[in-house]
DNA sequence: GGCGGAAAGG
DNA sequence: CCTTTCCGCC
């Protein structure tokens, strides 16, 4: 038999309301790339196996913001041999693939930590993201040198939800492996990765506009459901993760999804979209298993786990243009700086600055309703086609002994310069958020205007930004 | 353990 | 293009 492996079957069976060109960069997706199409990409999995509760144990958020340990290795590499139908995979193997990412900055290695792997979201989520608000946005600025440019970027989960100021309505649960048979844009094109220069070879979280760097050659920015945000409910299919309150209680297992909280006390489409029970106040969940069964349980919107993050998750809705709070340098724009983005690097440990551990005994989540879960179960292997007749074997682990000393080795090797726009138009509209900089735990940063209407004008407004960029 | 080159495969 | 597989090196 062939081997649907798991692959498809972590799939939605929906294709719901994945859109090309969102979120994820491309080569994610890959579809048409590799015959079986929807190939599964490690990343994804890994991000899969880090919102499930049940591999916990073989690895989990830990550290900071986008950090994960593969606490077995064997495992993780034996789930992903499974996943691939690769019965021969091992740590070595996927290491070697992990490693891969170093070069397209999905990931980076945390140094001095065994088995540590650093998760860059900011390049996850800004590729491919539609032009938009990011030249406004607190986490785009964190990541110029708008603000003086030496202010670390800001990859942290407000920051980033920040990029996703209009949601579209997403109640319905979407998968982030869920590329669907969709159509993608015009022309069935979708953004790849390269289209964005600042995503593949700059600096860690370097974040230059999309639209500043014409990346859309065919795909107008309109064209993308705006809003569309991985991190958000709805987004994934992966709705294993217990809720989380609105408030910061993390749940021991699982991470506060930042920007679920943020989102829970936006005003408005945001908190809409958020899960019952999340805007409101959220409860915790009894991290029980999940034992759902359907990817996208009716009318439930998928959760998504982000990474741990320390930062302080608090951010009213009031404190939406009085940045105040933060205390944080509040820099004008300067006129001329406009986008061009030098971006800082900030993976490498720079991120969110503090090295400190996340918050694992606090609880909150919300109960999440045990129907809507999809199910990544990695068990159906029913039949992995091809060549591997021994997927069987998947049994065989080796119990291997993983211990050492890191090295430390500086990775500038391929670190390419982003070539600085120095001729870019200055910020087309001033944001009273856009002055805002965090610099060490990420502020939170709130969207700007949520409203319709500031869609439209924002689209205007982008779009004479590319005018301006183009000509 | 971790890294990255190289080659091969899908 | 994205691994997978091998491998030598640190």
């Amino acid at each position: 038999m062939d081997c649907n492996c798991v692959s498809d079957l972590l799939l939605p069976p929906v294709p719901a309301l994945w859109t090309p060109g969102i979120a994820f960069p491309e080569w994610a997706y890959k579809p048409e790339s590799s015959p079986g199409s929807r190939q599964i990409q490690l990343w994804h999995f890994i991000l899969e196996l880090l919102q499930k509760e049940e591999y916990q144990g073989v690895i989990a958020w830990q550290g900071d913001y986008g950090e994960f340990v593969i606490k077995d290795p064997d495992e993780v590499a034996r789930l992903w041999g499974i996943r691939k139908c690769k019965p021969h995979m091992n740590y070595d193997k996927l290491s070697r693939a992990l490693r891969y990412y170093y070069n397209k900055r999905i990931l980076h290695k945390t140094k001095g930590k065994r088995f540590t792997y650093k998760f860059n979201f900011s390049k996850v989520v800004l590729v491919n993201y539609p032009i938009l608000d990011m030249a406004s946005s607190p986490f785009f600025l964190a990541q110029n040198h708008f603000n003086g440019g030496s202010t670390t970027p800001d990859c942290s989960p407000e920051a980033i939800q920040s990029l996703f100021p209009r949601l579209p309505d997403t109640s319905r649960g979407t998968s982030l492996f869920d590329r669907g048979t969709t159509a993608p844009g015009p022309e069935g094109d979708k953004l790849r990765l390269d289209s964005f220069p600042f995503l593949s070879s700059g600096a860690p979280c370097y974040s230059k506009p999309p639209s500043l760097l014409g990346p859309y050659p065919r795909n107008p920015p309109f064209d993308y459901p705006w809003g569309f945000n991985p991190y958000l409910p709805g987004a994934f299919s992966l709705n294993n993760c217990p809720k989380l309150p609105p408030g910061s209680l993390y749940p021991s297992q699982f991470y506060p999804n930042p920007l679920q909280s943020s989102l829970s006390q936006l005003p408005h489409p945001f908190s809409s979209l958020l899960p019952p029970g999340e805007a409101g106040g959220g409860e915790r969940g009894a991290a029980g298993q999940t034992g759902g069964t359907n990817g996208t349980a009716g009318g439930q919107p998928a959760r998504l786990c982000l990474p741990p993050y320390q930062g302080s998750l608090s951010m009213g809705r009031t404190d939406i243009g009085s940045g105040a709070t933060l205390g944080e340098r509040v820099e004008p724009n300067p006129p001329g700086m406009g986008l061009s983005l030098g971006l800082g690097a900030v993976s490498l440990g720079a991120g969110t600055g503090t090295d400190q551990q996340s918050p694992t005994e606090r609880r909150g989540g919300v109960k999440q309703d045990p129907e809507s879960d999809s199910d990544l179960e990695i068990t159906d292997l029913s039949d992995c086609s091809s060549d591997n007749e021994n997927e069987h074997e998947f049994g065989i682990r080796k119990e291997s002994s993983h211990a050492n000393r890191s090295q430390l080795v500086l990775d500038g090797k391929k670190g390419s310069v982003l070539p600085p726009i120095s001729s870019l138009p200055p910020p087309v509209s001033p944001h009273p958020l856009k002055s805002l900089m965090p610099i060490t735990p990420p502020p939170p940063s709130l969207p700007r205007s949520l409203s319709p209407s500031m869609a439209l004008h924002e689209r205007h407004r982008e779009t004479e930004t590319l005018k301006l960029i183009h000509s």
